[in-house]
RNA sequence: GGGUGAUUAGCUCAGUUGGUUAGAGCAUCUCGUUUACACCGAGAGGGUCGGGGGUUCGAAUCCCUCAUCACCCACCA
């Protein structure tokens, strides 16, 4: 028996080089696989893939990186031992915005800004700092234990990746699906950007409406000082009070002087909603800005980029916004003009980074018409094409894809893929044709500085990374099998892929959504800096071991739902790596040099417990097949630690005492076997440990339990 | 205003198409230093499965309803 079982299981001192015997194998990369392992009768061997969510290179691991991987690497190692071409692409993020801010703070810190920067200076001081990071991502992906093909491994800004995601974008404009738009766009003020409508967040707000004397009206609205922009005025056309306005022009006064307004019949107008009447401001509402396409009616621009009032806001000119809404509101005050105020909640969106104020903004841009493209997605998912696990996220996906809006793909940031367009700043007109004369108005064209959302490049992932149209892994491993994310990317991501999928590669990107929870706190309570309840999983890993840390995170955890994650869980399963490795060393102990290539006499309780064994083998294998790790883990758990261990190790040990050769050689026989199989069971969770067993076990020099048949 | 999920032992959670006395881990208590392991073993206590109603021979599981919590979505200004 090797010495090394003299001492109890210390994960630490294994870890590391295991991994390393695991890359230095090869054996990540499905076509190093032995023949032995991957060979059926069929011509084409069976493939397995899973793209990884390249986790973001801006930044450590957290708790929730740690899950996937585990979940992914399960699945993974599975059906390599399964004897599948498996195939998970890591990935590293560029995470546009995210990366942004999270520089941006950085250059804060240092009393700098971006508005102060050369754009290309800005960028490669991100990139620097982003490589750094994507190091650290790396490392700690590995010492997770994943079992991803390195030699794939794709970031979102390699230059042939950026080169793929613009044709994308200009196959869109070619085919009518990516437009140049003008609309109010969601605006965040502090990062002078506009944002998706999934990187904003509603916040319950209560402001104050205000019912503002307005010529023959009474309106109301949270946003006095946008009365400056006024174009029209909307009543219900059902509304008796009002009808006989519609079609006339009123004159309004407000404290710059008098305005002249149209009044408009609308059927979207409330007429239970404050007094029924509503001011439209075109160019810097929402609603308004529809209301005002449908009708016709211009747009006043009142506030620039910077959230502040501009010259057609005549003495509140360069005032911000709360403090314009003050004084305007004094000032009509003071006019006689405000009828009324109430306090009022509602909802207002904001930016998910800062939380500032949503400032919806008139703004040229670069939409994706997403109509056509959801309606494809609906009907692969409504034909059940793609499976969702649990499926209750398969209602979600539908319920988004049926009420799209054109998707915003224009940033207004330096970290990202540039736009390959030219755009007019006298028309709006926009182009991805490479021309240099704007043919809407002659004016001279310029090259567009705005950058894609990262959704537009992550939205591709499964195309990119397997090398569409023509790559030989694309048509080995597309469409994949599994895409495992977080349950709050199904809105951001998922859809993304699969429209993208189905409109370039006319097939869906990926078979299964397997949907994880988020990991919280050992009391359940979502985990936040502020809070100061965040577990680092590296620090988890130093002191229990990585296989610890996966059983904790698995075991229990049902798909789609949160998790907490204790401390003296992850303990219990150090524990139980410790047992593995004493059940181990009790086995070997009393086989020593035992060669078991006789058949043994074995008993009628014997084979029992062997065929005990062949069950849990199928109960484990259908339970993977069905996605159902949470129960997997704890079945084998509990077989090794309560059945194996607890029973028949006990049950045997008076045998291997005895005198009767025979008998004791059933014994041997039976605790090596089933020793044996459990390692195998056990190596998707916990690889480490079961990995370090193996190779220590008598005869197994240089074999890897990771490519052991299931 | 819509939607989804949750509610099971002191705590965190399982319970796979309805089927024998409802499970695990941790915690608690008792016993045990039996040469694999105290990161251990043997055993014990502890739950009217959120409330109410219904379907069924049978419900933690299916249906209705109410309550509480969590999360997500939302352009009534």
């Amino acid at each position: 028996m090797n010495e090394i079982f003299n001492k109890p299981y210390e994960a630490k001192e294994f870890e590391q080089d295991t991994y390393k015997r695991w890359e230095e194998s090869g054996f990540f990369n499905p076509d190093n696989l032995p023949e032995s392992l991957t060979h059926t009768s069929d011509l084409v061997p069976r493939t397995f893939c899973i793209i990884m969510p390249p986790p973001n290179a801006n930044g450590h691991l957290h708790a929730g990186h740690a899950l996937f991987i585990t979940v992914e690497d399960i699945m993974t190692r599975y059906k390599r031992m399964q004897g599948y071409k498996a195939l998970w692409v890591p990935g590293a993020d560029h995470a546009g915005f995210e990366t942004q801010v999270v520089y941006e703070k950085k250059l804060e810190k240092e009393g700098r800004s971006r508005f102060k920067m050369d754009p290309q200076e800005l960028f490669d001081e991100i990139m620097a700092f982003t490589l750094e990071n994507k190091k650290h991502m790396e490392e700690e992906v590995k010492r997770m234990g994943a079992s991803c093909d390195w030699s794939r491994e794709r970031f979102t800004l390699d230059p042939d990746i950026i080169k793929d995601v613009q044709k994308t974008f200009v196959k869109m404009y070619d085919d009518g699906l990516a437009y140049r738009g003008l609309r109010t766009v969601n605006w965040c003020t502090k990062h002078q950007t506009s944002l998706s409508d999934v990187e904003t967040e509603s916040v319950e707000k209560t402001d104050k409406l205000y019912y503002i004397k307005y010529g023959p009206f009474v309106v109301a609205t949270v946003r006095p000082e946008t009365i400056f922009g006024d174009v029209a005025i909307a009543v219900n056309p059902e509304d008796a009070r009002y009808r006989q306005y519609i079609g006339q022009e009123v004159e309004v006064e407000n404290p710059n002087g008098k305005l002249t307004v149209k009044v408009i019949g609308d059927e979207s107008v409330d007429i239970e909603f404050g007094t029924g009447a509503l001011k439209v401001t075109p160019a810097h509402d929402n609603n308004d800005f529809a209301l005002a396409q449908k009708h016709g009616l211009e747009h006043v621009i009142v506030i620039d980029q910077f959230g502040k009032l501009n010259e057609k806001a005549g003495k509140y000119a360069g005032m911000k916004i709360a403090e314009a809404r003050t004084k305007v509101v004094e000032d009509l005050q003071a006019m006689g003009l405000i009828e009324k105020i109430e306090e009022y909640v509602h909802a207002v969106p904001t930016c998910y980074k800062c939380g500032t104020t949503i400032e919806p903004r008139l703004l040229p841009q670069w939409f994706v018409k997403m109509k056509p493209l959801a309606e494809m997605a609906a009907k692969v998912v409504d034909e059940g094409k793609i499976e969702f696990i649990p499926d209750n996220y398969r209602k979600i996906f539908l319920y988004w894809m049926n009420n799209t809006i054109d998707w915003n793909i224009s940033r207004q940031i330096v970290w990202g893929i540039p736009i390959p367009a030219k755009v007019c700043d006298d028309c709006n007109f926009g182009t991805a044709e490479d021309i240099e004369v704007c043919p809407e108005c002659g004016s001279q064209l310029r090259k567009d500085t705005d950058t894609f959302d990262t959704w537009f490049s992550s939205g591709q992932w499964p195309l990119l990374t397997l090398n569409y149209p023509d790559g030989k892994d694309f048509k080995q491993f597309y469409p994949t099998d599994v895409m495992e994310t977080g349950r709050d990317l199904i809105f951001k991501w998922v859809p993304r892929m699969v429209i993208f999928g189905l409109y370039l590669a006319k097939e869906i990107p990926f078979k299964t959504v397997y949907m994880h929870g988020l990991v919280n706190d050992a009391k359940g309570k979502k985990m936040s800096k502020s809070k100061g309840n965040v577990v680092n999983p590296i620090e988890l890993i130093e002191k229990f071991g990585t296989d610890a840390l996966r059983m904790g995170l698995v075991v229990g955890n049902t798909p789609g739902n949160d998790a907490a994650l204790a401390e003296n869980k992850i303990k219990g399963y150090r524990n139980f790596a410790n047992k593995i490795w004493q059940a181990t060393r009790f086995v070997l102990m009393n086989s020593d040099g035992v060669d078991f290539s006789q058949a043994p006499e074995l008993t009628g309780r014997d084979k029992e417990v062997l065929a005990e064994c062949a069950a849990m083998k199928g109960q484990i294998t259908k339970e993977l097949d069905d996605f159902m790790i949470h129960l997997a883990a704890e079945n084998i758990y509990h077989y090794f630690w309560h059945t194996f261990a607890d029973k028949i190790i006990e049950e045997n040990k008076d045998r291997l005492k005895s005198d009767n050769e025979a008998d004791k050689y059933a014994a041997q026989y039976v605790l090596n076997e089933i020793l044996r199989a459990s390692l195998k069971l056990l190596h998707p969770f916990m690889p480490f440990v079961t990995e370090t067993i193996y190779g220590n076990l008598p005869g197994n020099d240089g074999k890897m339990l990771m490519i052991e048949k299931w």
